[in-house]
DNA sequence: TCGACTCGTAGAACGGTGTTCGTCCAAGGA
DNA sequence: TCCTTGGACGAACACCGTTCTACGAGTCGA
């Protein structure tokens, strides 16, 4: 490539600038930036549009609807996710954990453009790519190929459903509510409740509060996973015993909720 | 009440029916009525001021936003969930079973209007009333309180997700897409991807799409379940032998799964 | 070299959306 | 009786997704 030749001066091109074409790529390039800067709300055909400098018809030579667009961008958005190098089934469910927080934390670092998956399957390469890890994992693990097929479809709705709350939270707090105030209110909300009518959930307003997202997201896993090992045909089940495996992120609520025990007494 | 009074003829009053006047209930009802006939979407507030045979700017005087209308319509849909008249923590998981499917049948009756449910804290009278019996129900059965409050999350966030995503294949089945034959497209496009990349997922296809709505659903729940089961303390597991308890939806899979197991091979 | 023909580019417009403003009017309290 | 108040509502604003249509530049065959 040879160094850019100056512009003739008084050869000024009629438009200012001699924009690089349109492209797929580049449209759902520029449309992931306007998610990012705005939500999923902002971005609009004509906001994406404006974004490069035309109108909202040219983005339809390259793409067929909305719909579409936003399919594109998920795909390039999940194509961030890094999954490990290879499947290790001894550690399954420590792998799983942290494929769905990994997938998490690429989801929520662009808004709620979860939302766009929540009702669609996932067929997109990167997305496909995700799954053929999952039940490459699961079926090593020794599941049941039915159990693991169905597991999938449970595992994506958990992450797809975790990141849209997570992103809603965030969304709260980016206009200016204050995270710490609003559990708060929730908390005071639930004391409030009649006692005769709600007694268990104004008795544990104080539990039903506890725990960040992280936390509850660590926790639901680690559910559905102790879930799926009920599954293992018993020559399958390791003897590694149960508590001893560190980094459960979710394993202190064993050792804490004696002392909350009293409230339901 | 005595009987209605003819109307003077000529005194015709100037707007030809004397409507009931409005109110947020009336609104409410029209707007679960529009929901009911055209989906989620068709509820705007133009549409449902005209079904009032109004302007849209009448209904913000007793809504003040389309958000807090979508609210009042999830609570007056999630009302019509039927609870079970008092917990029976012997059977507690066919009974949170029984909860989850009659919260599937109402709130696909209603359409999509799940999409409202699942980025809000459901707050709703109603809403409450059915968290306040799972727990009620979860505590009796023995688990740790913060594990019970922890689970009411998950079990909102299965219930939720699981009723969008079958509103969306019912959408699809009346906007005259044939259901087998899309998952027959499915199993076709698994097939064709390239092996070396999507050994498992391609080898699966068959496995992959087998099962209906209700039987993923009813999976899903159970993994939760047994999930859950694990954290119950050594003197709450009551020796009832595991797999002896029969109306288990998704219990035929344990039998089923042996023959597939060749794809994996 | 020239003409025809394609195809990406866009301006304008259509029929919708949520929400606000200002006006009007009827019912209720003083 | 007057005055206040609050619901009703037409009009308008600023958007939205999508389509129609004209235009213009590039390509390809003759």
């Amino acid at each position: 490539m040879s160094a850019q030749m100056p512009e003739i001066p008084w050869h000024k091109p009629r438009k200012a600038e001699p924009r690089q074409p349109l492209s797929r790529s580049l449209i759902v390039e520029t449309a992931v930036r306007v998610l990012d800067a705005e939500g999923l709300s902002g971005v609009t055909m004509r906001r994406v549009a404006q974004e490069l400098g035309t109108g909202p018809a040219s983005l339809y030579a390259h793409v067929s609807n909305k719909e579409e667009l936003f399919e594109l961008v998920l795909e390039r958005v999940v194509s961030e996710i890094r999954l490990p190098p290879r499947p290790e089934p001894e550690r399954w469910k420590e792998q799983i954990t942290e494929v769905c927080f990994e997938a998490q934390r690429v989801l929520t670092s662009h808004r709620d453009v979860s939302l766009v998956s929540l009702g669609s399957i996932p067929l997109g390469e990167s997305q496909l790519a995700i799954t053929e890890f999952l039940l490459d994992l699961l079926l090593q693990v020794g599941l049941p190929p039915q159990v693991a097929a169905w597991a999938l479809d449970g595992l994506g709705q958990l992450i797809d459903t975790d990141a849209y709350e997570a992103s809603v939270y965030a969304e709260r707090i980016a206009r200016g509510t204050d995270i710490h105030e609003y559990f708060g209110q929730l908390r005071t909300f639930l004391l409030a409740l009649p006692t005769d009518r709600f007694p268990k959930l104004q008795g544990m307003a104080d539990t039903m509060v506890t725990g960040d997202g992280d936390e509850r997201y660590a926790f639901k896993i680690e559910v559905f996973l102790r879930g799926l090992e009920s599954y293992l045909p018993a020559d399958a089940r390791t003897r590694r015993a149960g508590g001893a495996d560190g980094g459960d992120r979710a394993d202190h609520v064993l050792r804490t909720d004696r002392a909350d025990r009293t409230v339901d007494a």
